[in-house]
DNA sequence: CACCCGGAGTTCCGTAAGGGAACCCCGAAG
DNA sequence: CTTCGGGGTTCCCTTACGGAACTCCGGGTG
């Protein structure tokens, strides 16, 4: 018996919680975004076992989303996000746009992002990457994909 | 000694995986999304333990993200998505988006999504919700918000 | 050279959460 | 009045998390 393994369905999404679902991870890959690199300060700022941590980065790296290299000739590691990586802040500004919509409160956003090419202070939405209208929740059929057949 | 809430900190990633991080959630939200609605598909499609299954309902429901409500005399219910539910599926297209491009592999994505506005089979595509120009990891700068401070 | 330091984990134990299967409740249909 | 099926509960077992202590290792410092 063991945990079931969302890996192995076909399912792009449940392909996804296999890399990034387990607690904590997207708290690290958002730490690494935006500049912890090195295990004591993740641990500092999350408060996460090091344990888990250990387990987490490791498995973070196998799978391809973190690098984990050298920066001192004594045994010194950082994390740095890959190309893989860097594309899952995607998932992190949707989490953080839906959760500054719904779960922020009277005390507004406690982080806001400043977009660089217009200056202005802004959100993520979801376009349409062939005709750029809207797309979102009611906008789309499924269709059963290539990948879909055992 | 309990497990670390998100919820309590003063970021809008931890409060969203508050909300639907758990184990399974996602999954769940997926399914509801595509119209599997009832108890017993919810279990069959998923194959997850009952136990579980209620809680996770039990916690979806109490977030509002979904609605229990009776669709029959004899008690028996459905779930639904929420307006804040509906918006949560943003998330899910992201997820799909990165799990079709990095890990479909040779056979290809498992599901299309045909947008109805262009009638083409699409993806979703980051924008600013000002400008419109693309917006990923590299695009933004972070800075403290309102509801940062203690 | 002996000692200490700080980063990066590893080990160990107690509690809590997931997996699985069996059981229960309830209203309708036979 | 028994059966059926949806929608959960209950119970036990195993795995995983939380927390604190311990280890390892290479570089300064006296």
């Amino acid at each position: 018996m063991q945990r079931t393994q969302f890996g192995e369905m076909a399912c792009s999404i449940a392909r996804t919680l296999d890399v990034i679902g387990e607690p904590w991870s997207p708290l690290i890959l958002r730490d690494v975004w935006v500049g912890l690199s090195r295990f004591d300060q993740l641990q500092a700022d999350l408060g996460i076992s090091r344990k888990v941590l250990t387990e987490r980065l490791g498995h973070l790296v196998e799978q391809g989303v973190l690098e984990r290299h050298p920066y001192d000739n004594r045994p010194r590691y950082e994390y740095r996000l890959t190309a893989k990586g860097a594309e899952l802040v995607d998932l992190l500004m949707v989490m953080t746009a839906w959760g500054d919509r719904w779960l922020a409160g009277e005390a507004g956003p406690p982080v806001l992002y400043r977009h660089h090419a217009c200056g202005e202070i802004a959100a993520v939405d979801l376009r349409c990457d062939h005709c750029g209208e809207p797309m979102h929740a009611g906008d789309v059929d499924p269709l059963a994909g290539p990948g879909s057949a055992p």
